[in-house]
Order: structure tokens, then C-alpha cells, then sequence
DNA sequence: ATAGATTCCTGGCTGC
DNA sequence: TGCAGCCAGGAATCTA
């Protein structure tokens, strides 16, 4: 499941790769991974060069040196790996590649074919209502904690949707928001808006120190995520709650606690998370 | 504005 | 060993 840190891992290490390529070829392995255009339109790329890779919330952002435009979103399983000339480790799941001038590629693998590739014109030209309506970025400066506190206190959502929600805060998914939350001791079940401001505060640095934890450790990975050389992340062993529903907190020694919320199982730990009425 | 269900999709796991 | 049934979940879409 790539979320913020993953995706930013991915992205850091395809800028050092695939900018100044010269596409040679796509090939397309699954027609309806591209979904807003026939995939025939992906050989416009032909001869141009990728410039440029960035994170937008988990959107992977990719602008040639003609400012046409590759949005990627990698869902629960997508995966995108570059391939050097002398490397091989073939892709079981290849539904997209582009292959450079020197025969190194860029290869799209997705095994739940959940993910998607968009191609627009130029970057003005994105329509993509869920990329247009991204919220704050958490790892930028503008996430303070009055920030954190000014989205929180106007939302009547449990905090477990709120974080989940990418039009407040961009870039969490269930992996990141269980983990935050346990660490800022608030209960996934409160609202958003009864939230204290002091409470804000600490979810807002908890959320910032577990991103760049995670990015420093690889990302995570618990079942399918890759970075872009194909290894996978270290995260996993930090996490306290994502994946331990019944067992113990590794804090008070509690049984955690396993709830659907905000249509995610999610896991807390009923003692270091107590539930507060509004 | 918010909540909840449904859809997409396949591998991996459980239980018989 | 086989196979049905369920689960994983990000985001869009629908209903209430």
C-alpha cells in the first residue's frame, strides 16, 4: 500500500534515473491501466525526454522536457521500477513500459490492475477532480500546528476519515493514520472537531516525524511495495499497531483493539487511545 | 456535510 | 490437494 513516504522514496530515486532519457518505445501491456485517454496516445512520448518526477500527495507527477505529462497513481499494488541496462529482474505483473534510447526501462507492474496512469497535454491541462482537490501537504512548512488545528476543528468526521481523506491532509492512508494516531494518543473514533488544540499539535508532529521516519527507513513494506530499484522498504519494523490487531500494545501491554472505521480496519490500543465524548 | 455501501481487482489465507 | 469464501484498501460513485 504506497503512501506518502513510499511514493516520496520512489520519486527521489527516479528523478536520479529516468530524467534526460530519450523515450525510444511504450509498450502497452494493459490497454485500460491508462484511463483517461486511448493508449495509443502514449506514443507522443516517443523521442521526448522524462525531465522531471514529483510527489503530489500520492500521486507521482512525471513532466518531459515538452511538458507533456505522466500521472501515476500506484493504488494498493502498483509498482514503478527502472530497469538498468545490465539489470533483469522481470516484472511478473508488467502492464506499461517505456524504454529508453539506451535500452534501459521504465516499467509500470500493478498485480490488482487497482492503479492508474493518466497522459495529459501539459500539466494545466490535469482534470483530475481527486489530484485538483489535494490538501495540505504534511511534509511542507505550511503543516503547522495551527494548521493541523484550524482543518481539524471545522471537520464534524471521526479523525480516522478526516486523516484518510486527502483533500484535508495528503499523502496518509490507513497504514500511516492508524500509526499517528496511536502515537498522538487520540482514539480513531473522536471527531475531528473535538479535538483540543494542544491534541492537534501533537497529531501534527507525529504525523511529520512518522512520514520522515519512514522515508529515511525505505518506506513499508507489508505486502507488495517496491521502490523503484525493486528492494523493498524497513518501516515495517517500526510500526506499534498497523497489522497487530490482537495483540499486545507494545506501550501498556493492553490487547489492541480492531475496529472498522471510516470503512478501514483500523487498530488501536483502548488505554493509550481512550475514547473522550465530545 | 457526513456516513455508509459498493465497485474495481487478484493473491494469499482460512476452513472444510 | 482442491476449492469456496473472505480479506487486503485508495478513491470514485452512489444512496441516505
Amino acid at each position: 500500500m504506497p503512501e506518502l513516504p513510499e511514493v516520496e522514496v520512489i520519486c527521489r530515486q527516479l528523478n536520479t534515473k529516468i530524467c534526460g532519457k530519450k523515450i525510444a518505445a511504450v509498450d502497452v501491456l494493459l490497454a485500460r491501466m491508462l484511463r483517461n485517454n486511448d493508449a495509443m496516445v502514449l506514443n507522443k512520448l516517443i523521442g521526448d525526454c522524462f525531465e522531471k518526477v514529483e510527489r503530489h500527495g500520492k500521486y507521482i507527477f512525471i513532466e518531459t522536457m515538452k511538458k507533456q505529462v505522466l500521472l501515476v497513481h500506484l493504488r494498493m499494488t502498483g509498482r514503478l521500477i527502472y530497469h538498468d541496462v545490465n539489470k533483469d529482474n522481470e516484472e511478473r505483473y508488467e502492464r506499461l513500459r517505456f524504454t529508453f534510447v539506451d535500452n534501459s526501462y521504465l516499467t509500470y507492474g500493478d498485480t490488482r490492475t487497482l492503479g492508474a496512469v493518466y497522459y495529459f497535454e501539459n500539466k494545466e491541462a490535469i482534470d483530475i477532480p481527486g489530484y485538483l482537490a489535494l490538501g495540505i501537504e504534511p511534509l511542507s512548512d505550511e503543516f503547522t500546528a495551527k494548521a493541523c488545528y484550524d482543518l481539524t476543528k471545522n471537520s464534524k468526521m471521526n479523525i480516522k476519515a478526516f486523516l484518510l481523506n486527502q483533500k484535508y491532509i495528503t499523502g496518509l492512508g490507513n497504514i500511516y493514520v492508524d500509526e499517528s494516531l496511536f502515537a498522538s494518543h487520540i482514539n480513531p473514533k473522536r471527531r475531528a472537531n473535538s479535538l483540543s488544540a494542544k491534541e492537534a499539535e501533537r497529531l501534527q508532529q507525529e504525523i511529520r516525524r512518522l512520514l520522515s521516519a519512514s522515508i529515511e527507513h525505505g518506506g513499508t513494506t507489508f505486502r507488495d511495495y517496491k521502490n523503484s530499484d525493486g528492494e523493498v522498504g524497513n518501516n515495517q519494523k517500526y510500526l506499534k499497531v498497523y497489522g497487530r490487531g490482537g495483540e499486545n500494545c507494545l506501550v501498556c501491554n493492553n490487547e489492541l483493539s480492531v475496529a472498522t472505521i471510516g470503512g478501514r480496519t483500523t487498530v488501536f490500543c483502548s488505554k493509550c487511545q481512550p475514547y473522550k465524548e465530545d
